[in-house]
DNA sequence: AGCACGCCGACT
DNA sequence: GTCGGCGTGCTC
């Protein structure tokens, strides 16, 4: 009688929809979730153990290389989670895990050990002791060894680290040498002292605060909570509602995962969260981390260590075994969708990973989603609304400045400029907004009608003066330009447009004595210049702060009452269905950073449509009108929420390559039309050529989530089988938000 | 994706 | 003749 074989099934980390067969012959207990290096081709790759099995379809199978971890990366339900978003993004599985997994253990690396330092003695007063006599003489061993000795659970190497910077391994050598410390594997461990949470005291809830704490305290014990949206106005004090509920959740010893913009990572609200629960590991996951940092930071987390783990967009796979409560801060920021490869929506994917364990979800705001709001109407979310400011600050006003056959310099008017001046000599802050960078965004000669275009995309460059460089918004070409027509050498070519850099320009000229800050992408480069700006902004005194859309998430702008937004009428006149939503929201966001408790804050928009009724309906019904009226509308036009999309993006050197790839695959599935399902396309994007490839695009719209999902599936399927003349790519993007 | 294989045009 | 372009198929 001969053993069964093992065999693994194991996911590959390369656009392929099928897994892997493998023999296993090692020694060593293979485990689901578990990364082996294996013979892939000709070639070598680290994939994920998905099953393990006794037979297989396949008729040979090639032995795995390595077993790389003792114990799985992923647990059941992450894995579970992670399965669940491949199919319903119709993303290769493969794929999917790699992006969920921290680049520095993509590859082979070893998972470093998991050990922490102990103090060799368990009580506090040998340790004191040892203090006094050994270590009288070395301020600095002391000072480890107190930390050590003061955490039960014991000091991470990377926990020392960070709190004692470069130096700590030597100190820690001379440590273990006198046999005051010890390195041991480290378990899990929760903070009991009454101190780990350090409320602060002179905040008292108001009623609403109280109502909502309550509510969500209430719902966590149902036997499947209902996600949450927490509709709270800017300075409602959502943040101390999440603290409130944290704090059960911790003491039931259950992690939190917090997920936040890519910008609102900000240092303040870390601080926030240490000064609060003080004695808890708290994680950060973010973008500006090395690869190592990353890597400590999720396996802390992964291994229940990190009790709170804040992090963005992607931090919603990291594996959190005691996982009890997940916060969305600012549900309705675009950031949450990945825009790219595996486009995914954080927002959804954490409530099903919510609903599959059963725990408690809330999403903060202070305007909720179209999709967050659609879902309360239907009964999926629970509703608790936040509107109150704590204390007395003022609500701020909404105006319109009608711009019609008024001269504009550099995009502002005359009556705007005049209250810029009034607000900026009254000693306080004043914000404009304009979604565009740059100088100017077109730039031609008036005798010759040259104009500037990107000679790789389909668009007009962008002027920046600063740089004399025109520059291509939509790839990296840029190239050096003067006063001359390139064609005819006129020599005063002309600029067409506004820009955020001519505004500060501009308005330099008009008030040459205030500081005006600029924040947008090409003020701030590098990581350390936003901060440095805010820094320069929060010390408050008369400023001019110009920027784009980035500048509008959530910064606290302390001396702030007028805020102009410029470019107001480009929405109202977009193409995309979902501009006017995101204008309410912008308003409303910027809106409630202006005024103080004794300064009123003031919002003016500009536009030559003062009659069109999205200004009537948001100043005097407010923003939750904007979006009924939305949804009413999308309802008769069958858009989402109210439907369900996907949208197939095809690009090619040549257009008709794209064009008749996506049309083929149009064709391909044309029997499984029905009345509920529409086709548009395939057509050219907005952006026809991008980096000089051409970009088409096929939008399928079905009224049932479940007919999408079957087409999508066979448009996937038929896309494998599809011939690609011309090295066509192709993407789906289930749920889009973005149509370029 | 990445790589090999194989089929045609245009060069030393 | 053969070098190399691209289209095609395969990876357990």
């Amino acid at each position: 009688m001969s053993e069964l074989p093992t065999i693994l099934r194991i996911a590959i980390p390369r656009p392929l929809y099928s897994l892997f067969d493998y023999l296993y012959q090692g020694k060593q207990t293979p485990q689901i979730g578990c990364r082996v290096h294996v013979p892939f081709g000709n070639t070598q790759i680290t994939g994920i153990i998905i099953a393990i099995n006794s037979e297989s379809e396949h008729a040979s199978l090639r032995p795995i290389h390595k077993l790389l971890d003792e114990k799985p990366l992923f647990d059941q339900s992450t894995l579970h989670l992670l399965t669940w978003a491949s199919q319903y993004y119709h993303h290769p599985l493969g794929n999917v895990l790699q992006n969920a997994i921290p680049v520095a253990l993509r590859g082979t690396r070893q998972v470093p050990l998991n050990t922490h330092w102990f103090s060799n003695d368990k009580d506090t007063a040998t340790a004191e002791n040892n203090i006094s006599t050994l270590l009288a003489r070395s301020p600095k061993q002391q000072k480890i060894y107190r930390a050590i000795a003061d955490t039960p659970s014991g000091l991470s190497e990377n926990a020392l680290k960070t709190r004692f910077g470069a130096g700590w391994r030597s100190v820690i050598k001379q440590l273990e040498k006198k046999k005051l410390i010890h390195q041991q594997e480290a378990s899990i461990h929760f903070p009991t002292s009454d101190n780990a949470i350090q409320r602060d005291e002179t905040i008292t809830l108001t009623n609403e605060q109280r109502d909502c704490v309550e509510s969500i305290i209430d719902i966590a014990d149902d036997e499947r909570p209902q996600p949450i949206l927490l509709h709270g106005v800017t300075g409602s004090g959502k943040t101390e509602v999440y603290f409130r509920t944290i704090e059960p959740v911790l003491r039931q010893q259950k992690q939190v995962l917090i997920l936040v913009p890519e910008i609102g990572l900000t240092p303040q609200l870390l601080t926030r969260f240490n000064k609060r629960f003080p004695h808890y590991q708290i994680g950060i996951l973010h973008s500006g981390l090395t690869m190592i940092e990353r890597m400590q930071a999720w396996l802390g987390a992964q291994r229940g260590h990190t009790h709170i783990l804040i992090g963005t967009r992607s931090a919603i796979f990291t594996p959190m075994p005691l996982l009890g409560l997940l916060i969305i801060d600012e549900e309705h920021d675009s950031s949450l969708k990945q825009q790219e490869g595996f486009r995914y929506h954080a927002r959804d994917l954490a409530v099903k990973r919510c609903y599959d364990l059963k725990i408690p979800m809330i999403m903060g705001t202070a305007t909720p989603s179209i999709e967050s709001l659609h879902n309360v109407d239907l009964e999926r979310y629970h509703y608790l609304r936040l509107n109150k400011r704590p204390g007395t600050r003022l609500q701020p006003t909404l105006s319109l400045q009608d711009i019609r056959g008024l001269p504009l310099q550099a995009g502002v008017s005359q009556p705007l400029m005049e209250k810029v001046k009034a607000h900026l000599e009254s000693g306080n802050q004043v914000m404009l907004f304009l979604n565009r960078r740059g100088f100017a965004p077109a730039i031609y000669c008036p005798q010759c009608g040259w104009h500037a275009q990107c000679p790789h995309c389909e668009t007009n460059m962008t002027y920046h003066a600063k740089k004399q460089r025109l520059m291509c918004h939509h790839c990296d070409f840029n190239k050096p330009i003067d006063n001359h027509c390139p064609d005819c050498h006129f020599s005063h070519i002309t600029t067409k447009g506004q820009g955020t850099e001519r505004i500060e320009n501009v308005l330099q000229g008009y008030f040459p004595d205030t500081t005006i800050i600029r924040i947008d992408r090409d003020t701030i480069s590098h990581k350390g210049a936003l901060l440095e700006k805010l820094a320069i902004i929060n010390q408050g005194k008369p400023a001019l702060i110009i920027g784009t859309q980035m500048l509008a998430k959530g910064h606290d702008f302390p001396n702030l009452t007028l805020v102009g937004i410029l470019d107001v009428d480009q929405s109202l006149f977009s193409t995309d269905f979902r501009a006017q939503e995101r204008l309410a929201q912008l308003v409303i966001q910027v809106a409630g950073r202006a005024g103080r408790a004794d300064k009123k804050g003031h919002v003016i928009l500009q536009s030559c449509q003062p009659e069109h009724p999205f200004f009537t309906i948001l100043f005097t019904q407010g923003y939750l009108a904007i979006v009924e009226q939305s949804l009413r509308e999308r309802k008769t036009w069958h858009f989402p929420p109210h439907a369900y999309q996907a949208l197939i993006r095809a690009t090619a050197e040549k257009q008709q390559h794209a064009l008749t790839f996506l049309q083929t695959l149009k064709t391909s599935i044309e029997e499984h039309q029905s009345t509920d399902v529409t086709f548009l396309g395939p057509a050219p994007s907005v952006l026809e050529k991008r980096a000089n490839r051409y970009r088409v695009q096929l939008l399928i719209t079905a009224v049932k989530r479940g007919k999408l999902h079957q087409l999508a599936h066979l448009l996937v399927e038929q896309a494998g089988k599809t011939k690609k003349t011309g090295k066509v790519r192709w993407s789906i993007d289930i749920d889009p938000i973005d149509y370029g």
